[in-house]
DNA sequence: ATCTGTTTTAAACAAGTGTTTAATATTTGT
DNA sequence: ACAAATATTAAACACTTGTTTAAAACAGAT
C-alpha cells in the first residue's frame, strides 16, 4: 500500500479540489474521499496548500501538454488552430469544470500563479506566437495582438463549457442536450474563428 | 445609524463575497468591513446564506439588467447584439470579477440558481429569442440554435475579463496593458460575432 | 424622567479547521 | 528471527467557523 496511498490521495485530493475549489474543502474530506486518515495527507504533503499547489500544478500541465503539443507540430497555423480548437472541445468534454477550476483559483489567491510559471513558459518556447507574428507581417493573417488572439482562442473553448450550469437554467435544457449543443458548438468556434483570423480565405 | 447599518452590511458582503467566494470568507471578515459587530449580521440577515443568497440575487439582477433593457428595445437585432456586447463590455469594465463570481457560485452549489429563476425569466420574457427565430426562418441569419447564439455572444464578452489573471501570466503584461488589449477586443467580439451570424453582409 | 421598542455589543456555544505528536502497525533488510 | 525503517492511526492542539444569548446602549413617545 506504500505508494498506493501517496497516488489514492493525490486523485481523492484532484476530485475534491476540482469540484469543491481549494477553500471549500478540508484536509478531512480529502483524507475520506481517499479512504484514510487525516494525518496521513500531511504525512505524504506536509500541508494542505502544498498538497494543493501540487494538485494545480499536474492540473495545470494535463491543461497545457496538448495545447503546446499541437503547437509544436509543423502544420501551418490555420490547420494548428483548428486542430488546437477541436483537441481543446475534445479535452474539455472530459474535463468540463478544470477552466473553472483555473480561473477561480488564479482569480482568489494570485500566488498560486508561482507555481505554474515554467508550465506556462512552454507555450511561449513552443514558437506559435512568433509563427503568428511572422504569419501578420505577410499579411496572411489579421492584424491582431497575440494576447487577443489567445483571447478569442480560448473564450470559444473554454466558456461554453464554464456557462453550462448557467445556460441550462436560462434555456432550461437538460445535461445531455447541453452535451449536444457543446459538440455542436465546436463546429461553429472553428468556422468563426478562422473566418475572422484569415480573412482572405 | 438604522438603514445605514444594514446598507452598510450588504455593500460590505457584496464586495467580500464577489473577491473570495461564498466559501473562503467568513461572516466576521463581512462584519468587520463593514465596521461592525458578527451578531448584527445574523439580526439584519438572520445567516450567512440567506445574506448570500439576497446579495446574489442582486448581483444576477444587475448582471441582467442592462441586458433585458437591451433587447425590450426596438432596434434592428443586428443592433441589438452590437450594443448588448458594447454594453457588456462596459459593464464588465467596472466589474470584471462579476462573471467568475457567478459561474463559480453556480457551479459549485447548484442551489444558488432556485433564487434567481425569476431574474432569467425577465430575458425569456424578452422575446428577444423569438425575435432571432423569425430572422433565421426569413434567412436573415445564420441557422444556429439559440442556445448556441447565447454562448457565443456571451463566450466573447465575458472570458476575456474571467481570463485576465491567466493572461497576465501568460503574456506577462500589466494590468494597464490588459485593459487596453480589451477595449480593443470589444472591436473584435462585435465585428467577428455579428460576421458569423449575418454572412449575407 | 420613565417606559418601550429597537439597535448594538461582548461573550459564549458546539462544531469544524489545519497541524502535530506519540503510539501502533506494517514492511523491509539482514 | 530480530531490528530498523516506514506507514498508519487515534488523540490532542490551538484556532476559526456560524450562530445564539443575554446584557447594554440608544431611540422616541408619553
Amino acid at each position: 500500500m506504500n505508494q498506493n496511498a501517496e497516488e489514492k490521495i493525490k486523485q481523492a485530493a484532484l476530485r475534491v479540489f476540482i469540484q469543491k475549489g481549494s477553500a471549500n474543502c478540508s484536509s478531512r474530506e480529502i483524507a475520506r474521499e481517499a479512504g484514510m486518515n487525516v494525518a496521513l495527507v500531511n504525512y505524504y504533503f506536509r500541508s494542505k496548500s502544498k498538497l494543493f499547489a501540487l494538485i494545480f500544478e499536474t492540473v495545470m500541465q494535463d491543461f497545457l501538454k496538448s495545447m503546446v503539443q499541437v503547437f509544436s507540430s509543423d502544420l501551418p497555423i490555420r490547420e494548428k488552430i483548428k486542430i488546437l480548437i477541436e483537441r481543446e472541445f475534445e479535452f474539455l468534454g472530459q474535463h468540463p469544470d478544470i477552466p473553472n477550476f483555473v480561473l477561480n483559483e488564479l482569480a482568489r489567491n494570485p500566488e498560486a500563479m508561482q507555481g505554474i510559471l515554467p508550465v506556462l513558459n512552454m507555450v511561449n518556447e513552443s514558437g506559435v506566437f512568433d509563427e503568428a507574428r511572422k504569419l501578420q507581417e505577410r499579411g496572411d493573417m489579421r492584424q491582431m495582438d497575440i494576447v487577443q488572439i489567445t483571447i478569442l482562442i480560448m473564450s470559444n473553448c473554454q466558456y461554453p463549457f464554464m456557462a453550462q450550469p448557467l445556460m441550462k437554467v436560462i434555456h432550461g435544457v437538460s445535461n445531455e442536450t447541453y452535451k449536444e449543443h457543446l459538440t455542436a458548438h465546436k463546429t461553429h468556434a472553428v468556422n468563426m474563428v478562422l473566418g475572422y483570423l484569415f480573412p482572405n480565405d
